[in-house]
DNA sequence: ACGTTAATTGTAATATTGTTGCGTTTACAT
DNA sequence: ATGTAAACGCAACAATATTACAATTAACGT
């Protein structure tokens, strides 16, 4: 669970990336990196009440600009955030992993670890990034579903 | 391109999944059978601004129930919609093919031919479907880039 | 420390997208 | 032909996202 990072790592990002250290910025970090699967927006606006909706979006795009979080869209189309893992510069994400929603608690999980394999594509396109995308039961929830 | 259907398939579909042929729905098959790509919602809303919206999120989900067509998010989180190609049965669909979205246009293609790699999840994980996502440039766009 | 300034936030207004309830119309089975 | 369930259209609303601008503040040099 949970990559146990502490504010100055946060700060450390920020100042990498040419960003200002505010407290809406570092709440969402330390919000996002508390987790092991992708916060959805609604979960973020819901949590950050007190801070702007218009900020919460302001923030999360310039997060995503700069290769700091990246989006997914769950069966629901609805907009997840996750902490980049590793090497995403600005502009170009590198987040070619599996991401698996769970169809019970919706929950967005980044298995980061898995590899994909190559893909050969028809003639004629020009892949920039692939994404593997999942659907099923999570952990949690495929035990419940045995419990029963 | 397109599948070269014509109006008889469309009402032997209809009458396939118990629906009622109106004039709306076979407008609306219509219209993305004459596409090679994925029709994006608003692409739909401008065509058909005679439908009522309402009218048209409600086909659209009647027909994806039915596994008609399959929904998907683009880039940008809109929902594309596409024909499904085969046996999709009422709520199961088979759609696990690679979802391409050129950057440039923004289309969405279907291309149903690619065979998904087997893929090992992490212990736990139970997987019902696959997607394969992938963004870059399409035939088209790809020409045109390499003239300028 | 202090003031300046550009970046960031907050506020308000608006646009877009999706949903719900209900009355009217229509396909289609009898 | 006609009754009925299904589908449509309309109105209102909810949720999500964007834009413009004023107020605030982090970070820099002095």
């Amino acid at each position: 669970m949970a990559q146990t990072l502490h504010n100055f790592h946060f700060e450390d990002l920020l100042n990498k990336h040419h960003l200002k250290k505010t407290a809406p910025r570092l709440r969402v970090l330390s919000m996002m990196s508390s987790r092991n699967t992708a916060t959805s927006q609604p979960d973020l606006e819901s949590v950050m009440n007190d801070i702007d909706r218009v900020t919460l979006y302001r923030i999360l795009s310039a997060f995503e600009e700069k290769g700091i979080i990246h989006k997914v869209f769950d069966l629901n189309g609805t907009a997840n955030y996750a902490l980049c893992t590793s090497n995403c510069d600005e502009g170009h994400h590198h987040d070619e992993h599996l991401h698996f929603n769970c169809t019970q608690c919706k929950n967005v999980y980044c298995l980061n670890d898995l590899q994909l394999p190559a893909i050969n594509l028809p003639v004629g396109f020009v892949p920039q990034a692939f994404t593997l995308y999942a659907t099923g039961l999570c952990p949690k929830c495929s035990k419940k579903a045995v419990k029963q």
